[in-house]
Formats: C-alpha cells, structure tokens, sequence
DNA sequence: CTGATGTTTCAAAATATATTGAAACTTATT
DNA sequence: AATAAGTTTCAATATATTTTGAAACATCAG
C-alpha cells in the first residue's frame, strides 16, 4: 500500500463512517483531508484532491467552522485563503462531543422534561408514558452531564476516565 | 398538553433526533411507540398509529429484531404476532452501544490500524499521515475498550460510571 | 387439501439530502 | 474607479434513502 492508496482508503472510510452518524459525506473528508495533511490547504487543492465543486467546499468548510474544527489562515501578500484543522484527536473529541450535546442532546432533554410532565388521569397509557419518558429523561440527563463533566477536563480527560473507571 | 399531543410530540422528537444520528425516521418512531405503550402491539396498530405502510412497518420491525432491541410475541389462539421493546432505558443503552460498536466503531478500527501501517517513506506527507492515523487509532481504540467495558458491567453501569467518574 | 389470515419481499415511486455551477458579491491592488 | 482574484450563495440537478403497495410466500384451521 502506498501513500495515495492509504491515504484514499482514510478519506473513504472517514466519509462513509460519518454517514452513518448523521454527517455528510464531503464534509467528513474536508475534514479527513485536512488531517492528515501536514500543512494548511487551499480551497483549488480540495477541490482537486477531493473532486469536488466549489460550492461544495465552500459550504462544507463553512460547517466545519461552525463546529469549530476548522481555522482559515490569511497569508499577507496571498489573497487565497487557507485552511487547517484542530490536529489533536483530544480536542477535536472533546469539541465534537461537546457541540452534539448542544445543538442535539440538549433539546432533546428540553423535550423530554416536557412531555413526562403529562398529567396522570389514571390509565395505563399515561401511567407508562410518564415513567417510561422520566426514565429516559434521567438517563438522558445523567449521561449529558458526565459527557460534559467528562469533556471540560484537561487535556487527557480520556486517559483520565479510563484510569478511574478501570482501577 | 394532553396524552394524545405528548405522545405525538414524544414520537416525532425521537424520530428527528434519530436522524441526525444515522437512524432512520420510521425504525425510530416505531421504537418510541413500543417504548411508552404498555403491552405489546400487532403490526396494524403501528401502522394505523404511525400512519405508515405495512411493507415499512414489516422492514423496519425486523431491523429493530436484528438490533436486539425489539422482540416478536405469539398467542396461543391468535394468528397475530405482537411486537415489544426493552422497556428498560439503561438495558436499551447497553445493547445499542454494544451493537454500534460492534458494527461501526470496530470496522473502522481495523481500516485505522491497517492505514497506519503505511511505510515511512521520508516526506512530511507520509510522517504525518501516520503519526495522524496512529493518534486516530490509538484514540478509538481506547474509547471503544472503555464503551465495552462499561457496557459489559451489571444494569447499574450508568451510575457506577457516574461515582467513578466523579469522587 | 383449501381457504383464510397474516407476513415478507422488492421493484417502483416519493421524498429528502447533497452537489453543482454560474451569477452575485467581496476585497485587494493598481 | 476599474480591474483582478477570490469567495459565497442558491436555484437547478443529481444522488441516495425511504416508503409504498401489491404480489409472493407462509401458516393455521377445518
């Protein structure tokens, strides 16, 4: 296997493993790209890396610096603009985690603090619907905030878990 | 809010949430019917309450089977088969931690590990390649193990977790 | 064995999501 | 101010995924 094979079948199974979780193809291998690449990238070497649109990169790149994994670099005396990624698998985790118990987890719990607060009227259904809903409403909450507990540590929060959970 | 609103509200929250984490729509509305529903239903009643076709419902009840999750019953008396899920959040968190694991995290860990052996050639690009893919390996090898572990102990895993974590 | 009841499969249709490409826009340089 | 270099937006298009519905299949009761 050499350098291009290995570093197509990274980019493959990045974007297809994102699918699966709910992200997109282009913008997982944006940001596989810019991983695994020693320095900073241009929106032309993406896009010929990659065989993407412009418009493509553009909006993917804007995504992922939302998400705030990615970074763009002025160059004084460039006008091209260039972008690298958060190259610490650490703290990339940690902000990926930490945005999907914002934007997802959050309202989530938000919802299901609401609905288990029906009324009881004494049947069976409302009866199993509120427990059942304040189940999930406590794992839901409990599994957030370690997530976030977990996630605001320093930087080998990880190692960190694994030491306490396993001695 | 009554029953009938909080149910509905409930349903469509999971399905949504379900597709941004890869999970389609039907399968994980079909999931939350069975979750807050006392007894077990037949493949009418979801169909009638959820509105979708027989094929769907049939296609998608299998899925959940195959997940582990959801689980077939059969009358004596009655040509009907019944459907119902674990109702226990925590035993339902095991089996689809275990499960995404096994199907998703796993495989990639392999890609991951098999990348990373690519032969240092002298260029940035090849050092940096593997020294990227051998973090992302070591990384997802090491929260995998923690998952399994985690998972693999008594109901209470969440909780035990929770007091390891934060004493 | 036959009819009745119920389930599964799968090709076609519908829907949802991602991608393109060209025009509009922005900013820097002369 | 005009031009050049580059970026962003968005309607149209392409692609992927989900859903339908009807036919094929299975199983039970008489």
């Amino acid at each position: 296997m050499n350098y291009s094979e290995a570093k197509n079948k990274f980019i493959n199974a990045w974007g297809s493993l994102a699918t699966q979780w709910g992200i997109n193809r282009t913008m997982a291998q944006i940001h596989a790209l810019l991983f695994i690449t020693p320095g900073p990238l241009s929106v032309e070497e993406m896009m010929e890396e990659l065989q993407i649109s412009r418009g493509n990169t553009s909006m993917n790149l804007r995504q992922l610096m939302d998400w705030g994994i990615v970074f763009k670099e002025i160059r004084s005396g460039d006008r091209k603009e260039y972008f690298y990624t958060e190259k610490d698998v650490h703290e990339l985790a940690r902000i990926i985690m930490a945005e999907r118990s914002r934007r997802e987890i959050q309202p989530t719990i938000r919802i299901l603090s609401e609905v288990s607060e029906l009324k009881e009227d004494g049947t069976a259904e409302t009866r199993e619907f509120i427990k059942q809903t304040k189940a999930m409403f406590e794992l839901t909450s409990t599994a957030d905030s370690m997530i976030n507990r977990m996630v605001k540590q320093n930087k080998n929060w990880l190692t960190n878990a694994v030491i306490k959970l396993f001695t």
